[in-house]
DNA sequence: GAATTCTGATTGACCGGTCAAACAATGAGG
DNA sequence: CCTCATTGTTTGACCGGTCAATCAGAATTC
């Protein structure tokens, strides 16, 4: 049983790390099966199909990242704080390698064809969205959902322009820059 | 010498259309060449391959936005009022249509493989970094810079959302979105 | 009739997906 | 212990289809 569990892990591993290469999903089974060390047909037999392959793939992304805002969320008391470690876990190492933000990238592109890739990425922003309101809420009212919005698009726009500039220390960059719009916010609302 | 020019339009108008359907560059040239109402060996003989002759259609789309902002800051006068024309013209109804949307975010894509993408990407990255700045300094100081890439990281950021809920009216949220950050952070500067 | 514009036909390579069968692990019956 | 059957795991070989790119030459223009 545990079997088959490693080998989707190892296939999914291996799926992120080659559109990490390619940059795109114009990627063959073949290569993502080769760099599990499985012939591509285990692939199919495992997933199905490539789009599938990729759409688990993304789940793994999207439930690792969920992860990391509960535990980030859990030792935090004040709405302040909790916001500080929403925007610190968007920006966590994790998230930075560059499969990951490639696979991102392309999962918005699918989106826009795939009704199971639209439906996981409305998924991803509502819950940032609400996340974000929660703690908004009792710091600037009603103007919460708002703010959450354009902290939301923020972020992923930061991501969006480090698909082009893979700097180390960009992650530290973001989260101030996030961080800052944030104070600007809290400061206009008072 | 007129057929050669009216038929690349042609054909760059039917890239970006196609775009749009497919919401990819997984498309193929014979359906362009179709919509454009051409062979597709036609589209061979003038763009040479297919990533040229979505570099060119990018070009196109690259070249419409300079021209709207540049005509746009043409009957500006104060830093305030450019600011507010450059975010304008950045959400202008030209830049709305599905495929042009669509187009920028595969561009992004294309980026991480081809160099020339990559090129053309940092192109419009400086342009619209030094247009912000120039107006900005005078406002924000020496904070202009960093002002700027939140401005710009913004705007792409909202792109990015504008991809999933094509709403009509969503133009005009953007542009209040950028005007309000950018207000935020004059009133920081303050 | 020369130059330009354009196309139909073709090709060669590639790739997603299937399938039948080999192989490994487990375990029940003797 | 040793069959032997059952089930799960894995693969090599293969196929149908697609598509970018080519090319020789037709149509059109000047």
């Amino acid at each position: 049983m545990g079997v088959e569990m490693r080998r989707r892990e190892e296939l999914i591993r291996a799926t992120i790390l080659v559109i990490g290469e390619a940059g795109s999903l114009d990627i063959t089974v073949s290569r993502i099966a080769k760099k599990a060390g499985v012939s591509p047909a285990l692939a199919f037999h495992y997933f199905g199909d490539k789009e599938r392959l990729f759409l688990a793939s993304m789940r793994h992304v999207l439930r690792s990242y969920h992860n990391d805002v509960v535990t980030a969320l859990s030792s935090a008391s004040t709405p302040r704080e909790r916001l500080e470690r929403i925007v610190h876990a968007s920006f966590a190492p994790a998230n930075f390698h560059r499969g990951v933000i490639a696979a991102w990238l392309n999962f918005y592109v699918l989106a826009q064809s795939s009704e199971e890739a639209h439906r996981l990425l409305r998924i991803y922003h509502s819950r940032l969205r609400s996340n974000f309101v929660h703690d908004l809420r009792p710091l600037v009212g009603d103007r919460a959902e708002t703010v959450a919005g354009r902290l939301g698009a923020l972020i992923d726009g930061l991501y969006l322009r480090l698909v082009l500039t893979p700097v180390e220390s960009a992650g530290e960059t973001a989260i101030e820059t996030v961080l800052a719009t944030l104070q600007n916010e809290l400061n206009a609302a008072s």
